[in-house]
DNA sequence: CGACGTGTAAC
DNA sequence: CCTTTTACACGTCG
């Protein structure tokens, strides 16, 4: 009989990664607080924060924060601002990757700073191999490509990325099986990976802070809140049982979202920002993947979002499609008479991948 | 059930 | 005075 062995999965995470990969190649903004930008272009300082580094973190800028903000909190002191690099981060980010994947037995990049590895397989199960393994990564990344980052290990991914979370930057945490419990009891439940701001209101209100709270609150109560789904969603949160393997996903959507440089309600000059956005998708889909829904987003000056959606005869051309867009902001436009939109953007879905042949394709479609 | 729209979450 | 991209769950409608 062979017992299912434990796995061992490793969660790497980049540590602010867009503002240490701008501190590698701008010596000259090292040992200072510094703020990657995403500038939405429609006034000076109008835009948000990608990511900060350590030392601006420390002055309370954080991602997300709207730019002029991030200004305030750093007005009189000596802290730069940058804007987004994104091509350069990705050829960075791809290199880190290529040398994580190396290391794992099954690879699954989850964003452009982050992956899990499982490593079951050549470590049987040792936690020292695999905290050995974490260590030699972390040389490896900081050898060739300059930047630290932060590593969880445990038996799911679940747990790995809450080790992670552990200590950063250029941390090393590991979770044993028998440790999850323990480690997971105190945490507020806001800080559980997947547990955001709203749920984490519905859950304080019913007196539930802390993850043990979370069992302790019975499932029948918590279903009761939070539908079944849910419900033992939420408690295999706070115990830490997570199967779901380390695979990598094939994307299901991918879409374009811009800020108009000011807010609109007129179709012709929506029309030609969605046109811009179908030419930029474009460089993604290069002719190889299809789709058969669209959807318009919208984004109003209170920026609440909508979308209008059409299923199409499949196509491989975001332009060609464009009339069909045209019918989805008529459609919105109509619907919702003199709503100012601030931010428009378009997605395809129900995606598959084509050959070069122009042959449907089973998998792949997470190369893209 | 498939299509569509919204909400939540994470990065 | 607030970015961008993706995923997924869920409610609803026909």
């Amino acid at each position: 009989m062979f017992a299912k062995m434990d796995r061992i999965i490793l969660h790497v995470d980049l540590d602010a990664f867009y503002a240490s990969v701008e501190e590698l190649r701008r010596p000259d903004i090292r040992g200072k607080p510094a703020v990657v930008c995403v500038y939405s272009g429609r006034t000076q300082d109008s835009g948000a924060v990608a990511t900060s580094n350590y030392l601006a973190r420390e002055l309370g800028i954080r991602a997300g924060m709207p730019i002029a903000f991030a200004k305030r909190a750093a007005k009189g002191k000596d802290v730069v601002f940058l804007p987004v690099d994104m091509e350069h981060y990705r050829e960075v980010s791809e290199r880190i990757m290529d040398l994580l994947e190396e290391h794992a037995d099954r690879f699954q990049q989850v964003s452009i700073d982050e992956a899990y590895l499982d490593v079951s397989d050549r470590c049987t199960g040792n936690y020292q191999c695999a905290e050995k393994m974490a260590r030699d990564i972390k040389e490896e990344i900081k050898e060739h490509e300059g930047i630290t980052c932060s590593v969880g290990i445990g038996p799911s991914k679940y747990v790995s990325k809450m080790a992670g979370k552990k200590r950063k930057p250029d941390g090393l945490t590991v979770v044993r099986p028998e440790e999850v419990v323990d480690f997971l009891r105190n945490l507020p439940v806001g800080k559980l990976h997947g547990i955001g701001a709203k749920t984490e209101e519905e859950l304080n209100s019913l007196g539930i802070k802390t993850a043990a709270d979370i069992p302790a609150y019975g499932l029948p109560g918590l279903e009761k809140e939070f539908g079944k789904n849910k419900a033992s969603l939420l408690r295999d949160k706070a115990l830490g049982i997570d199967d779901s393997p380390v695979e990598q996903k094939d994307k299901q959507q991918l879409s374009r979202i811009a800020t108009l440089k000011e807010d609109t309600t007129d179709a012709d000059i929506i029309y030609k920002k969605i046109s811009d956005l179908c030419s930029d998708l474009n460089k993604k889909l290069q002719n190889k993947i299809a789709f058969r829904t669209i959807s318009l987003i919208t984004i109003d000056t209170h920026l609440q979002t909508q979308t209008r959606s059409e299923t199409i005869p499949e196509a491989d051309d975001a332009c060609s499609v464009l009339p069909s867009y045209r019918t989805l902001i008529d459609r919105f436009l109509s619907e919702n008479p003199g709503k100012m939109l601030r931010r428009v953007g378009i997605r395809v879905s129900g995606l598959s991948f084509k050959d070069a042949k122009g042959k449907k394709e089973q998998k792949r479609l997470f190369d893209y």
